[in-house]
This record gives C-alpha cells, structure tokens and sequence, in this order.
DNA sequence: CCTATAACCAAGTAATTTAGTCAAGAATAG
DNA sequence: CTATTCTTGACTAAATTACTTGGTTATAGG
C-alpha cells in the first residue's frame, strides 16, 4: 500500500465525480477545472480507475465518467491501490532466503502492518466521505472525525498500551 | 501522511533495532547487513530519527544507536512522518479560496482522511509489533491481526455499510 | 598519544516516480 | 457531418528516492 499525492488526486476525483453527478455523466474537463488537476494527468489515472471497473466512461457529447458502482461500495482503498502500481515489499520476492540470520523477520512485520493498512483503508468508502460532506455544506462547524466508533476504540487501545 | 518505501525502511529500521538491542547499541553497519539497505541511507534516515528524539546515537567503538524512549512509546507513525517532508495537500495553502463553485471541498475531505490514517498509525506502538514478532518465532502459525479489536470493529462498521 | 570505530555531515548522482504535454484515434449525440 | 468526449500512446520535465563519495568529529582501548 502506497500513499501519495497521486492516490489523493485520484481519491480527490472521484469524490468530485461522486458528489458532482446528478443526471449526465461528468465531464474530465469539469474534473480538472474544479480540482485544479491537469486533465491528461487525470486520463491517465482514470484509465486505471476504468480498468479496474471503479469508473464508467461513456463517450461523444453529453458523455463523461460516472461510478462503476455504488459509492457506498468503493473503498478509498479500492481507489488508491488501483492507481498504484503493486509493490514487493520484500527484496526476496517472498522467499525467506533475504539473511541467514533474521530471515526477513522486520519484512513479514511490515507486511503485517501494510495489511492493517489497506485495511483500513478499505473500511472507508466514498458514501461515508461524501455524507461527510453533505452533513456539514453550508455549516460552519469543523469536520469531525469520519468513523468515530473504532477510532475511539483505537485511541482506547492506545491509551491502554501507553 | 506519506506513505513510500522510505517510511518502511525507517520502520524496518527501527523494528531492526528494537529487536537486537540487548545492552549494546546497535551499528547502522548491523542494521545496514541485516535488511540490505545501503549504510549510508540508513544514516540520512537516522538524522532525522534523531533530530526527532526517536533514536539516541553514541559514537566511538562500542557504539551505535539506541531507542530514544519506550518502544511502547514510539508509534509507527512517528517514525514515518519523521523521515517524510511534510506536505500542504491543498495548493491555497489553507485558504479556501481555490475554486469558485467548489472551494477546497473534496481537499478537506481528503485532509480529514489524511488525519484519519495518521491518528491509525498513531495507535501502532513499535512495542506492539515487537510483541507480535516474539510470539510468532519458532512457531510455523502465519502472522495474524496484529490489534484484533478495532480492527474487527473496523469490519463490522465496513459490513454494516454494506 | 595513537588508532580504530562509529556517529555525524554535506554534496553530488543515478534511478524511479510523478505530473504534465502533445498528438493522435474512436465512439456518439445532434 | 461535426463537435464532443473518451481513449491511447509516446514523450518530457520535475520531484523524490536511493545511493555514493568523501569527509569530520567523538571516544574507547591500547
């Protein structure tokens, strides 16, 4: 699991995607305007995000990209990972044959943790952000925390273990 | 929050680390050997680590770094932010004055994500990953859930959505 | 004091990734 | 037929990453 600004444009895009269709499919060059994103940059990441069925693009005039499917159904880390490509965190290619001594010991913690990651990650889908949103258009009050049930549960942990 | 194979080498670091230091202080040369990363990498990383009050280092023969403080102090998101320039996602700077129509909507969206993952590896101590290591050595068992609870509170609000 | 060790520091470089440009082609609504 | 919009590919500039080189300081042990 990657995490840069590329999987933020993207996440940026379909969430502008998400909460911008009404009826008519939206437009790349709406995208871009809004966003502030190069418009060839986002072709390219949303020839990644159709390949991997997130998005619909239909073509000719009145044509433009909609969701390949419920917003409620695309994860965060769905649109991250399909715009990144995949990494061996291993330099042994997950052989165990890296060191005599610690055979890859730190590279299986990482992987564990990469895991807890995407995860994570994959807990959090589009609809959750966008009613996010819409709960707090038009309000002055400051976002507040997306999932709070398991963060808080989390921040227990960690209180705990500290 | 950044999230590249600069952060996973710091964290492989530090994991490397934690585990092998029993009196003495470890040698980047010992971390360097042991997970194949090349020295002079580590000490780039390392001065930051440092910098960070994350590792102590003490030179002349028999030294070598030590932790800073606790492992059970020390989160994996310490150690990747520590490593990582920091980055302003949105390109008004905090000023909500980039669109017209949309002003920074999807950028605070993505920021209170960003918040999100980082308050997520907050929550991981190195300790914990430590502990989770000690547990499997020896044993043929396959790395489980590293923080069981929250993370199947995390499925449970993802099935639920669903 | 001398020497080896190992942290510290800084500049530069190769490789990779990111972001963007440019130039086409293909489908389709009107 | 034409304008629109996706789709594709190749190419380029910038940024980041990973690594190299060549030092300097501090210190333990002889």
């Amino acid at each position: 699991m990657r995490l840069t600004t590329r999987g933020r444009y993207a996440v940026t895009a379909m969430l502008d995607l998400a909460l911008n269709i009404k009826k008519r499919p939206v437009t790349l060059s709406e995208i871009a305007d809004r966003q502030g994103i190069s418009q060839s940059y986002l072709e390219q990441l949303f020839s990644k995000l159709r390949k991997k069925g997130l998005v619909d693009g239909t073509r000719g005039p009145g044509g433009g990209y909609k969701l390949g499917r419920s917003a409620a159904l695309i994860s965060v880390g769905d649109v991250i990972s399909a715009v990144n490509e995949p990494v061996d965190a291993t330099q042994c290619g997950g052989q165990k044959n890296c060191r005599g001594e610690n055979p890859c010991l730190t590279h299986d913690l990482w992987q564990e943790l990469s895991l807890q990651i995407q995860n994570f990650l994959s807990g959090v889908s589009l609809k959750e952000l966008m009613d996010k949103e819409s709960k707090n258009s038009g309000a002055k009050a400051p976002l507040t925390s997306l999932t709070p049930i398991h963060m808080q549960v989390n921040s227990a942990i960690k209180t705990s273990v500290f």
